[in-house]
DNA sequence: TACTAATGTAAGTAGTTACTTACATTAGTA
DNA sequence: TACTAATGTAAGTAACTACTTACATTAGTA
């Protein structure tokens, strides 16, 4: 059969996929060069615009392909403890993890979305929102248990959760020094930030004045 | 004098820099071209190299030119009334005001902070820290006052703070109702969060319950 | 062996880019 | 009137861009 060709076929498919990854993340969009692309892939030009027949094909097609990646990462997921506390923080280092294994990408995709945006609404409702109606699930359960207010609305606070973890990675080129504090304590106060705003207040009281010893004037 | 001419001069370095703010902005670094800002600026793509010797140095320019609009605007600055809840929605508004206002130039920024560091280094030792340093000081006054929690790192509150209004911007791009709220909903709630979580405990209970009927479960 | 799918080589096209050189024009100035 | 600073015109350079055409090579397949 033809198997084994076509398997040689999608390996460099492959490879210039990835290959495009990388210099769309290092190079944005128009400063990506298509002989970079094939260079990197160790492939001849020619082959590149054989796969994908433009560079603006090429782009739709990495733009599936990080997305059907993402996806998969997303779909061998965590078990809640039901703890709000651990739960959130756990999410938040996955979520931060995340991010910054595609800086250049996420990076990209802002400056942007404005430019290109088809490709924006493609990240947008492959790989924003998917993860997003997870947390507000989650989240939405814990108002049923009675561990999280039930008068605000579940995808601003998510989105205001998400939103701390995003921009703290947009922010760390800068350094630690001129920030005044680490990466790892940023999480840990977006998190203590996020439950103390959203558990109802008695349990608040409660919870966090006997567990982390807020001082209480 | 040559006064007339000097003036003459500064005033098409002007043009050419506030067109080549529109041109960076809306083309990003690498997709602008000194033909485009020349042409925007309606004068000869050469008096541009004239005044700005390469791409690189109009850029630079561009930066300083830029911050220097910013500072301007942050000298007259807002009273404080006190009320925490009320001097933060002012605040948020402003600080959100005036990152739509700057959208294409924040998303480019964003997006290129990597690839010039030092353009990056610029808006963030000009713009960036000093807005942050007024807010930090504001929430001092509050622990001082009581007001504010006494055992939370202010920078990092400030920069949770800042961070969910800049990604409630980039997020802009995506349709309301695929987000399921307003610009508007989306900063008070930020502006609640944020008092919630930052107050003292007590205090926390009494403006939130009553002022606001929150359900204390 | 004859065929075929995938890739490579080489050369080139047409457009764009940042930036330059040589010379002309305009309008204030001494 | 003679001078000068700022700008314009025209033409061009050298490099790079996305993308193409025509032909050759390789390696599995029937």
């Amino acid at each position: 059969m033809k198997d084994v060709k076509r398997n040689s076929s999608a390996q460099t498919r492959d490879r210039l996929l990835k290959a495009a990854v990388e210099v769309f993340a290092t190079a944005g969009i128009s400063g990506a060069t298509t002989r970079e692309i094939a260079r990197l892939a160790e492939v001849n030009e020619l082959t590149l615009f054989r796969h994908f027949q433009s560079k603006e094909q090429l782009l739709k097609a990495v733009v599936r392909h990080i997305m059907a990646l993402q996806i998969e990462a997303l779909n061998n997921q965590n078990e809640w403890t039901q703890d709000l506390r651990i739960d959130l923080l756990y999410y938040a280092h996955l979520y931060s993890n995340n991010l910054e294994q595609h800086e250049a990408l996420v990076r990209m995709f802002i400056g942007e979305a404005k430019r290109h945006p088809e490709s924006a609404l493609q990240v947008t409702q492959e790989a924003v929102l998917p993860l997003r109606e997870k947390l507000i699930e989650y989240l939405r359960n814990g108002v049923n248990r009675g561990t999280v207010r039930s008068d605000v609305d579940l995808a601003i606070l998510t989105d205001l959760f998400t939103g701390m973890l995003l921009s703290g990675m947009l922010r760390q080129h800068i350094s630690p020094i001129l920030l005044g504090y680490s990466r790892e304590q940023y999480i840990e106060r977006c998190v203590d930030l996020f439950v103390g705003g959203i558990s109802p207040l008695v349990a608040n009281i409660e919870a966090s004045s006997s567990a982390k010893g807020y001082a209480v004037k």
